[in-house]
DNA sequence: CGTGACATGTAACGCGTTACATGATTAA
DNA sequence: TTAATCATGTAACGCGTTACATGTCACG
């Protein structure tokens, strides 16, 4: 059982998935392809944290889609309460912006230009998610567990949307920063 | 070569070191133990990057001074002016906040204090970096190489403190909007 | 007629972490 | 005397990415 193995039971608390929906279900927390989650879903189910139910589909390939049990529930109760590792971030970016004055200003700008648009678009997209959350709430947020889930992934959403406004704005202070240390020509 | 081989380089550029304080001086930019990174010294110097000179000693383990050479000065040239793919993040605190629900709110609340209390530390170390930075410059900043490495250091270590300091705000508003969903007894 | 979504799996390889290995000096 | 700093290396294992493998339907 390894992070992502409670990543997928997490997932799984709100409501059964098959396979091909925790990969994209988990793209905003974790990245993960579907090689690494096929496997772990089998020997989870394997330990009994997880069943599966076969559905067969004439148009589509056939699916399986995976519930969480009483005990898969239980082990993720006590993993949740312990302490959370550190944040691992690796960004290319680091090492660029150490050697930037090796590259032209224009260069660096670009640099720093491509990074705050992907960002935008992430943004976009984790309120695009939010939105979705709360129509979820709206719609047919009456029982106490849609409530709670439906804030835990509130709360989520708004950590990365935080983290990715604050990229942004790193992003625009550095072109800025550079523009002022070589100013363009005009 | 990968990315954490060119973060090598990339130290290289300011000043010779050695394997351990690459693996010291690496710490807040990429995460990597020693063990990564010898052998890629060895291989970087097979591909003629770097060239080493042996400092022996008597009183501490003898010792083997890193120095970039031109070929590896041009490989990182290029390498810097490539695009950066996009940062990945590995966070278990995400899984954590979505299976919330799952927890005591105290424990809950414990679980973001414990972050916000690491993430304040982790500041507090940026924001050494930068004043010993900035001395480095005051003191004898008088070469264009000199202020032009300093400035990337200042970049990227501006952008910790701004990822940390959005980190912190999510903390401590997260926490105020668990207080508010369960508020505490008193 | 090709691309993308749906759907599940395995294999190979590269990257990252932990442990093993050695050994002197210095401060608590 | 125990831990920490300095200093370099290897080995084993686990995690993550890319590629291989198969097949249908819908849309442009």
């Amino acid at each position: 059982m390894n992070t992502l193995s409670y990543g997928l039971l997490a997932l799984l608390t709100a409501n059964p998935l098959t396979g091909y929906e925790l990969t994209q279900g988990i793209k905003p927390l974790w990245r993960a392809g579907h090689s690494q989650i096929y496997p772990l879903l089998q020997s989870m189910e394997e330990k009994g944290f997880i069943r599966h139910e076969r559905i067969e589909q004439s148009d589509k390939p056939d699916k399986k889609i995976y519930t969480i049990t009483e005990e898969g529930i239980s082990v993720l109760q006590e993993w949740v309460r312990l302490p959370a590792e550190p944040a691992v971030l690796r960004d290319e970016l680091h090492f660029k912006l150490y050697s930037l004055w090796l590259t032209e200003p224009d260069e660096a700008k670009a640099l720093l230009q491509r990074r705050m648009e992907f960002n935008r678009s992430e943004l976009q997209r984790y309120n695009l998610l939010i939105k979705a959350n709360e129509a979820l709430l709206d719609e047919r947020g009456e029982t106490r567990e849609l409530k709670a889930t439906t804030f835990g992934r509130y709360l989520l959403l708004q950590k990365r949307v935080m983290a990715m406004k604050a990229s942004i704005e790193f992003c625009e202070w550095a072109i800025g920063e550079l523009e002022r240390s070589s100013p363009p020509p005009g």
